[in-house]
DNA sequence: ACTTAAAATATTGTATACAATAATTGTTAA
DNA sequence: TTAACAATTATTGTATACAATATTTTAAGT
């Protein structure tokens, strides 16, 4: 939710996040308060503050007494993810078809990042591309104008990407841009059945893209992952 | 999400999300970390530490430099939330009504607490009404063994009853018992639609239960409140 | 060489100190 | 009396210290 004068743990939260979107933590790796505080430049008690907030939203794991840890989400818990995200983002795309349909809905941020998502597709640039398709939902659901919603979604972006990168073969094929294309055109259909429908198949094939059978790999060292 | 083993803030955010839910904190009332020290018996650090988590989720409110105060939702807040709500919480009767069908659901939790909402609302005990509303909507939540879905709900209600004892006339008729027991029915009917609908329904009934005209009222001590 | 145990090290959990900021109180002038 | 300002007090923001717990290293025994 954040306060309202934002506060200097808003940065490590900030930092973290945009660490794992653009795949340079990997789930599982261990970070240690004492080795980050150069890192940031914050004394303990704020990488601390900033650590627990994203506990608290899953980002992170935490056992009493141990380093914090990237979360790394099971077959179970990845399907946790999703079903949970199917709920949340069905609420999201039904809210969009109305306002919408009300002339309150402007979608061309939404265009121009599937426009990008495509070119970086065609150029194979995959660790961009999870990027941009992390921001394409959490855009859609920040168009809500609902801060309850978009606070619910929003752990699940930096957890969806973590199953991902530990699931996923090809990352290519996890969370399609041409869905998203999709996406909005059913948006502008004012058709709340079908784009409650195409929210869950995109959905579902996210999950479906995604190869449960392999081994978690860990990684332990962090130079070269903030910035 | 909580703390894989527990850790003592965690008491600091049940402590109050209790004195939220039983209507002994107050929407607006200030809660200075200092003065908390005795009342909890830890220090200052550690009150921080749920104070943070408590403001991630909206509950408690900071302006920096300022003491945390409890959330007093507006009028676009609440309806902000119970769309949230909507959302989400129809995502979570369609799962039950699955688990249902297939036979995987255990309804006798809730049936009581139903059982127990009609009792109270019959001895008039209204503010012990408000918690079991609560939980019933909590309870539902955790019957769809889903930590995600879970905690994206649990914020929005306490945001609730502080919603609900700022613009409810008589809270008696804010979440209604009757509604909750035809939740239920409608979870056995194995019918999606029917289920969505009811659950929209239900609380879009608590919005219209309010009165947004009403002018809010603020304490400021906290002698009486926790325990 | 390998396993086990003990010592050393590093890291977390919590409390506290100090500076920066806000809230309160007291004083003076109109 | 009231308003405005100054001085005081209280509270937060951050850093740091110390104890408790984990981790790693070292050493000894098989």
């Amino acid at each position: 939710m954040s306060t309202t004068l934002s506060t200097s743990s808003d940065d490590v939260v900030e930092v973290i996040f945009e660490a794992i979107l653009k795949k340079r933590l990997n789930p599982g790796v261990k970070l240690s308060e004492i080795s980050l505080q150069e890192e940031f430049g914050y004394s303990r008690s704020v990488i601390r503050q900033g650590f627990d907030r994203l506990v608290d939203s899953g980002v992170l794991i935490h056992k009493k007494n141990q380093s914090v840890r990237v979360a790394c989400p099971t077959e179970q818990e990845t399907k946790q993810i999703f079903k949970a995200r199917k709920a949340i983002e069905s609420g999201v795309i039904m809210i969009l078809v109305e306002k919408y349909h009300n002339k309150q809905l402007d979608l061309t941020e939404v265009d121009s990042l599937v426009s990008k998502e495509k070119q970086l597709h065609d150029s194979e640039e995959l660790a961009k591309l999870t990027r941009l398709s992390c921001d394409f939902h959490l855009t859609l659901a920040e168009l809500c104008d609902n801060k309850y919603l978009v606070e619910s979604l929003k752990p699940l972006i930096p957890l969806s990407a973590l199953a991902a990168s530990v699931y996923a073969d090809r990352e290519s094929n996890f969370c399609s841009f041409a869905e998203h294309q999709e996406l909005i055109e059913v948006i502008k259909s004012n058709n709340l059945k079908k784009a409650s429908d195409a929210i869950n198949v995109h959905l579902d094939h996210c999950v479906q893209s995604l190869n449960f059978g392999v081994q978690v790999k860990t990684k332990n060292s962090y130079s070269h992952i903030f910035n």
